[in-house]
DNA sequence: GTGGTCTAGACCACC
DNA sequence: GTGGTCTAGACCACG
C-alpha cells in the first residue's frame, strides 16, 4: 500500500499511519497474512523518523489489529477485528458532531457538508 | 451567548471557544459593537484560568475579530472581516476530507456520513 | 484647541491628550496662562472617561507644564518649562532608536524613514 | 541569530522577540527552513520565562513567519510571506506618524529628526 | 473595574 | 529531547 502524509494539516504523522493502515484493512485492500512494510523502510519511505512507524504498528498492535513477530516482520493479523456496533454508532456521531461545530465555525450548513461530501464522491469516481 | 466546552474531547479549551466565537459571529448572533463576557467573568463561568480566556480572546484579535480596550472590556470588530471565498472553499474541502478520512477508518462510506448528517437535522428539528 | 484620538493606534488616550498639549505648547499654539478646557467638558467632547482626562492633566501638572487651580480650572503654566537639553537629546535619540527598529522589522531602512517624513512634509505644506 | 532584550524599554519582551525575528528574517539573516533556537533554550539565554518565547513564537507562526513542529523545533517557514505592497506603505506612515508626534511634543521638527537618522548612520558607519 | 504581561511549574503529545 | 496546553498567581496599564 502507498502512505499518504500530510505534515501541514497537524494531524500526528503517526495517526494519520494508523488510520490509513486502518481504512485500508476496513476496505478490503489489507488482508489478514499481509505483510507491512518494514519500520525502517516505511520510515524512510515516508522521511519520517522510525520512532514514529513503531508508535504506529504497536498501537494497532494493541488494538489487534496487527501482529508483530520478532524478526521477521509485521503482518494484518488473522482474527478478524469485532468492532462492537455501539461503539461504531459512537464513533460517527461523534465525528459527525465534530465536523459539524467546526464547519458551522466557518459559517457552513450540514446541508454545505452533504453537498461538499457528494463532490467529492463524483469526482473521485 | 452562551459557551460549552467538553474538556473530554481533547479539543483545546482555548480552541473550542474560538470556534463558538467564530461561529456566533458566522450566523450572526454576535453583532459588530457587542461586549463580549469579560476575561476574568467567562473564567469563573468556564470554571478555568483566565489565561486560557486571554489567549482565545487575543488569537481572534489577532485575526481581527475582535477589539481589545484595556480598561473597557472585548468586543466584536466593527470592520467586517472578509473571508475569501477561495479560502472558505479550502476551509470545507479540508474539513470534509478529514472526516471522510477519520470515517473510512472505521469502515464507514461517505454515504453512511451523509445518514448520519441528515439524521442529526431531522433529529435536532 | 481641539484634540483628535486614534482609539485603534494603541496608544492609550492620556498619552494622546499629552502629547498633543505639549505640541500645542511647544508650537506656541498654547501660551502661558491660557485655560485648557474643563476635565468634564473635553471629557463629554471627546467621549471618553472624565478619570483620563484627569490623569493626563495631573501628569502635565507634576511636569510643571499646567497649573491646576481648584475651582476656577486648569492653565498653562506661567514659568517656562526649560528641559534639560541633555534630556531633550536623549529623548531624540531614544525616538529615533525605537523607530529605526520598529522600521526595520518591516524591511524598511534609514533612508526610507528619511524618504517618508519628507514626503509628509511636502504634502502637509 | 543573536537577540537583545531591553527590559527597561517598556515594550514588552514577547514583541522584542517577534520584531527582532522578523527583522532578520526581512533582511535575509534567517532564510527558510533555518531552525529557531529551542524554546527553552531561547528562555535561559534570555533568562525569561518559556512560556514568554513561546508566545512570541507562536504569534508568528499565526502569521506564517514560522512553521512550529511539535518533537523537533520551531522553523523560518518555507513559504514566502508575502507583504501586501499597501500594507507596507501603510506601515511606514504609520511609524513615521508616531515618530512625528511624539518628537515633536518635544518641540523637535522633522528636519530634527532627518538629521537625527542621518547622524546614526554616519557614526554606525 | 477592565485587559496586558510575565513567572513558575505542571502535564501531555510527539519524535 | 521537542513544542502545546493549562493553571495559579503576581503586577502593571488603562478608564
Amino acid at each position: 500500500m502507498t502512505f499518504f502524509i500530510d505534515t501541514l494539516s497537524g494531524v500526528p504523522i503517526y495517526r494519520q499511519i494508523i488510520e490509513q493502515i486502518r481504512y485500508a484493512v476496513a476496505r478490503g485492500e489489507l488482508k489478514p497474512g499481509v505483510q507491512l512494510p518494514t519500520v525502517r523502510q516505511l520510515a524512510v519511505d515516508l522521511s519520517i523518523n522510525p520512532n514514529t512507524v513503531v508508535r504506529a504498528y504497536r498501537e494497532l498492535e494493541i488494538e489487534g489489529l496487527l501482529d508483530s513477530q520478532q524478526g521477521s516482520g509485521t503482518f494484518i493479523s488473522s482474527k478478524e477485528v469485532e468492532i462492537d456496533e455501539g461503539e461504531r454508532r459512537r464513533m460517527i456521531d461523534q465525528i459527525t458532531t465534530e465536523l459539524m461545530i467546526r464547519a458551522a465555525a466557518y459559517g457552513f450548513t450540514p446541508d454545505d457538508l452533504v453537498e461538499a461530501l457528494r463532490h467529492r464522491q463524483e469526482t473521485s469516481t
